[in-house]
DNA sequence: AGCACGCCGACT
DNA sequence: GTCGGCGTGCTC
């Protein structure tokens, strides 16, 4: 055999042939190097074949197969075909997306003196390690997964402390007792360095891999090596880590699992963990997803079929945890009606007293507001003029601390103008309140108390993110001001009191996922309050008091609220009950992006069997960065129909001749809309 | 996506 | 007379 078919990262959907004398079936998943164009290029090798479809005068000759790493496997491969097809990627572009940077670039990182660690596959785990005592519904969830043999998708749905991490734990023990390997994934948090300890703490001597994307290239490179050898026995990452290989893999965890970091929203367009359910599939290995607040998407099939409201698909087991493992009491959920009352800087008389109350026990207190800087808008009232973004459709946000005009979309700054551009007005106006604001205003009120803010300008940097958390769990800190970065995963003690302000937005958005996201916010950073020995309280402000998505949160209701959003869904028929893909352009004007869309419409029409195709329309965020953009939202009953329906219209797609200045992309399974 | 080739405007 | 604008066409 001597013609190879190599798999480049172009966005073209086709490989290419190359003559390679001697080149036999072991060479596929090796790399290659080969002259393209001008100039060359290094790929996957993912085929060998005799012949090509190509002419032959026209096949150039390969410049190098590179045998310095062992082949990447077939299973990774099967992985990535998956993807291509499923995601309408190239497979190029996916190979190269799913290899580390470096070894995409045919180079290897240096050989770095390896760690004097136990060789697989007898690690010496856990041993001496004391462990906690597993509740009876841990114990029958670890169980469940340790006595799953084959392919199964296991739901461990369970609150915050219900001690869920726990059981991930011992059933990666299992694993590694079989001299199997485990893939965790976790989302795209600075969360990741505390979970790696802890897991480390419990594995002293396994050997642990982790991979995210802030990782240098040398290190993301040696962790696959590792993985892919086989000497790694944990593979801990954030969605990028389910691309890693592994010979031995017998365990996937995917932890809080509905999660959005874990959809790419850029280049591949891959749902992490549902490439993950993919892959243990294809291996034939249980796979489980944690969450205290499943997706909609997740608990639809972890329900019966026979469930109260039309049924689920009942095609993913249902592990649940209670209770919190702690021995405390869920936190007290008080909702306050803030239509009668006059608030002050935003904050009722009730949030205002219990932040008092805890000031005076020495407790802390957390204020939850998803919205940074001081106000998102400066307005100048007598003529109208408002802080906008010359490069978007948005307001540009007053930040007062540092004294600069932002835009959150684009990044774009300025300075505050001293008075209207257009009309010379000195007395400018912040409208709307952000976690600055806030903060301004408790100081004003509480003087003696420390008050600390925590959102991306506070904590810009890990050190700096680090140093904040230092300080709570210090108890230097008396109220916290936080957006959703608060929200995931830390435990502060000291913490017993939550009180979220001006959430309402999301009950009315125009993204029919909003609510859900909402409620697993609000589960979430109330699960920060009340952990250890001390009652936790949450104080949600809003002007829907009687809204079933507040009243499912008094009751610590996440199955009544899920079943009344999948009835709205049903009737609705949104996902799960559709399969949907977004075809989005933009261009320097919205008629050419619209037109464009229109276009891909008509095209679709005769090739659309099963398949709704709406009409064109301009994003919610309709300018980002000069640029105006549009999009076309397809729809099936059926993800066969879809999946058949999307290669011919990419096809025809791509024979359009785009003008210039027009780009576009699909997004299969879209979760922002 | 790059990178070449190709045919029309204002500059040393 | 050339440098350079980006339209369009190709890459095994």
């Amino acid at each position: 055999m001597n013609i190879i078919h190599v798999a480049l990262d172009l966005p073209l959907p086709r490989l290419f042939d190359y003559l390679a004398p001697d080149s036999n079936l072991s060479d596929i998943g090796l790399r290659a190097t080969v002259p393209f164009g001008t100039g060359s290029r290094t790929g996957v090798i993912v085929g060998v074949a005799d012949v090509s479809e190509q002419p032959i005068a026209k096949l150039k000759t390969v410049s190098a197969i590179l045998r310095d790493m062992p082949a990447l496997p077939a299973e990774w491969l099967a992985l990535c075909e998956f993807c291509a097809r499923y995601y309408q990627t190239p497979l190029g572009e996916v190979t190269s997306f799913a290899l580390p940077p470096m070894l995409r670039r045919g180079k290897l990182p240096r050989i770095k003196k390896t760690k004097p660690v136990a060789v697989s596959p007898s690690p010496s785990f856990a041993a001496g390690v004391e462990l906690p005592r597993l509740l009876d519904a841990q114990q029958a969830a670890v169980e469940a997964i340790t006595a799953t043999n084959g392919f199964d998708t296991l739901l461990l749905h369970g609150v915050t402390g219900s001690g869920k991490t726990e059981v991930y734990l011992r059933a990666i023990t299992a694993v590694l007792a079989r001299g199997g390997q485990a893939l965790m994934l976790v989302p795209e948090i600075a969360l990741t360095p505390q979970l790696e300890g802890r897991v480390a703490a419990r594995f002293p001597g396994a050997h642990i891999v982790c991979a995210n994307s802030s990782m240098g290239d040398a290190a993301r490179a040696r962790g696959f090596l590792e993985a892919q050898s086989g000497q790694a026995e944990i593979v801990l990452g954030t969605r990028l880590a389910v691309f890693m290989p592994m010979p031995r893999l017998q365990l996937i965890v995917v932890d809080e699992e509905h999660d959005a970091s874990f959809k790419q929203q850029e280049g591949l367009r891959y749902s992490a963990r549902d490439v993950a359910i993919w892959r243990a599939h294809q291996l034939n290995i249980p796979i489980v997803l944690g969450s205290a607040t499943p997706s909609l998407e997740t608990f639809h099939h972890a329900q019966p079929r026979s469930a109260p409201t039309g049924g689920g698909t009942s095609r993913y087991r249902l592990l649940e945890l209670p209770e919190r493992a702690v021995a405390d009491a869920m936190p007290t959920v008080r909702i306050i009606d803030t239509r009668r009352e006059k608030l002050q800087e935003g904050l009722s008389a009730a949030l205002l007293d219990g932040l008092q109350q805890r000031l005076d026990r020495g407790e802390q207190s957390l204020v939850f507001l998803n919205r940074r800087g001081y106000a998102p808008v400066l307005a100048c009232p007598p003529c109208g003029w408002i802080s906008r973004c010359t490069r978007c459709a948005a307001n540009l946000v007053l930040h007062l601390a540092d004294k600069r005009l932002r835009c959150h979309h684009c990044g774009f700054e300025t300075g505050v103008p001293r008075s209207c551009p257009d009309c010379g007005n000195v007395d400018l106006l912040p409208f709307g309140r952000g976690t600055q604001r806030l903060e301004t205003m408790l100081v004003e009120r509480f003087p003696e108390a420390r008050v600390l803010r925590i959102d991306r300008d506070s904590a810009s940097t890990p050190k700096k993110w680090q140093a904040l958390l230092a300080t709570i769990h210090a108890g230097e800190a008396d109220i916290l001001v936080g957006t959703q970065m608060l929200a995931k995963g830390h435990d502060f003690p000291l913490l017993t009191l939550v009180g979220a302000v001006s959430a309402d937005a999301a009950l009315f958005a125009a993204d029919f996922r909003a609510p859900e996201r909402l409620f697993a916010q609000l589960m979430q950073v109330g699960g920060r309050s009340g952990r250890a020995d001390l009652p936790g309280e949450v104080l949600i402000q809003t002007e829907y008091p009687e809204h079933p998505l507040y009243q499912a949160l008094i009751e610590h209701d996440y199955q009544r609220f899920a079943r009344s959003q999948l009835d709205e869904r049903r009737i609705a028929g949104f996902p799960p009950f559709s399969f949907q893909a977004m075809l989005r352009a933009e261009a320097r004007d919205m008629n050419q992006s619209l037109a464009f869309l229109t276009t891909a419409r008509c095209a679709a029409e005769s090739l659309a069997d099963g398949v709704a195709l709406y009409d064109p329309v301009p994003m919610r965020l309709q300018r980002l960065m000069k640029l105006e953009r549009g999009q076309l939202l397809v729809e099936s009953q059926s993800r066969p129909a879809l999946q058949a329906f999307l290669p011919k219209w990419m096809e025809a797609l791509h024979a359009l001749k785009m003008p210039g200045g027009l780009r576009w992309h699909l997004d299969v399974d879209p979760l922002e809309f």
